[in-house]
DNA sequence: TGCCCATGGTAAT
DNA sequence: TTACCCTGGGCAG
């Protein structure tokens, strides 16, 4: 379920916490014992994300493959601070990225969290984070595919759709099939390569969106907002969208995918008062302009928001400002 | 308390 | 095309 913001959450903090130290690597649940072995012991020396899938890179040349897919997630617990995982977002984005006028803002609302030395966080589609008592390492809790360990952190994975080992050349071989991701690519080379595979296919744009190998990262909730937000029919053909308007859905994709890493939110409706966001950051009601909005009205003209099942995944609109 | 659904990609059919 | 992954939040009762 996680949307690409939140991967690379999930990568910066092994960059914070599972770097340059050895790993010891197990699969509590038993399913991926076999690629524990290969790994156990090795010391990771590069996270990356691009779109939704994370990669952990070890010393001997290997490296983890992991997609969430649904319902998977990342329980951290040790030595982890959720301050450190913004901090070293914001340097890695401040140097590639413009960023949202009123980020700081948002940054500072939100993350403002004192973490205690021992905690527990939770990265799946939503985080949470409090205080750990248990002994370390904690007991794994549930169906856990792998556990990574270090002397001061542990990270269990749970329920994710892709979980394996790869050599250099199949991880190449993965993030080649892949379409842009701001976080990654250039700015400016990722926006042509956008437009291009988007103004070539007959296809709908909302579901060139959800592609992954037209753009990465997105998911049906920034999917559903990116296109409101353009006021984007989500039925017109890709080639048949203005070119304008196509570059503006990847810059706005990048503005939001930046928002969303910095505060591990899906903030799509920024730009609202003080009052309104504190509103919107309490109540998941609150927080869209049509995600999983069905039949109340639109925030903007009234009508009530359509939604429809376009290719196995429900896309939600509204028929006047998206007409 | 129990049921249903979900911010997906993969592998089997 | 369908089953799987096998969790957690929302909500009906």
């Amino acid at each position: 379920m996680p949307e690409g913001h939140s991967v690379h959450r999930i990568a910066l903090q092994f960059e914070r916490h599972f770097e340059h130290s050895p790993v010891a690597v197990s699969s509590p649940q038993g399913r991926f014992a076999a690629g524990a072995a290969q790994l156990d012991g090795h010391e990771i020396v590069q996270s990356k994300a691009v779109g939704k899938q994370m990669f952990l890179e070890f010393d001997h040349g290997l490296w983890l493959r992991v997609h969430l897919g649904i319902y998977g997630a990342w329980d951290f617990a040790g030595d982890i601070s959720v301050d450190a995982t913004t901090a070293s977002a914001r340097g890695r984005m401040g140097q590639t990225n413009q960023r949202g006028t009123d980020l700081a803002d948002l940054e500072a609302s939100t993350s403002s969290i004192g973490a205690p030395r021992l905690t527990r966080l939770r990265m799946s589609e939503q985080e949470k984070l409090e205080p750990d008592v248990s002994r370390f390492p904690p007991e794994p809790i549930g169906a856990v595919r792998v556990r990574l360990l270090t002397p001061t952190a542990v990270a269990d994975l749970r329920g994710p759709t892709a979980c394996e080992v790869q050599t250099n050349e199949q991880v190449d071989a993965v993030i080649a099939k892949l379409g842009p991701d701001p976080l990654v690519d250039d700015l400016a080379e990722g926006e042509e390569r956008f437009t291009a595979a988007v103004r070539r296919k007959p296809t709908a744009i909302a579901l060139l969106l959800m592609d992954q190998s037209v753009v990465s990262g997105i998911g049906n909730v920034y999917r559903a907002e990116l296109l409101f937000r353009a006021r984007q029919n989500p039925f017109t053909p890709g080639k048949e969208v203005r070119e304008e308007v196509v570059r503006d859905l990847w810059r706005d994709w990048v503005k939001l995918l930046n928002i969303g890493v910095a505060t591990g939110q899906m903030l799509t409706m920024d730009g609202l008062s003080a009052s309104e966001q504190t509103k919107a950051m309490a109540s998941r009601a609150d927080r869209h302009w049509v995600y999983h909005r069905t039949g109340e009205p639109c925030r903007v003209c009234g009508t009530p928001i359509q939604m429809q099942e376009l290719g196995g995944r429900k896309l939600y609109w509204c028929p006047v400002d998206q007409a």
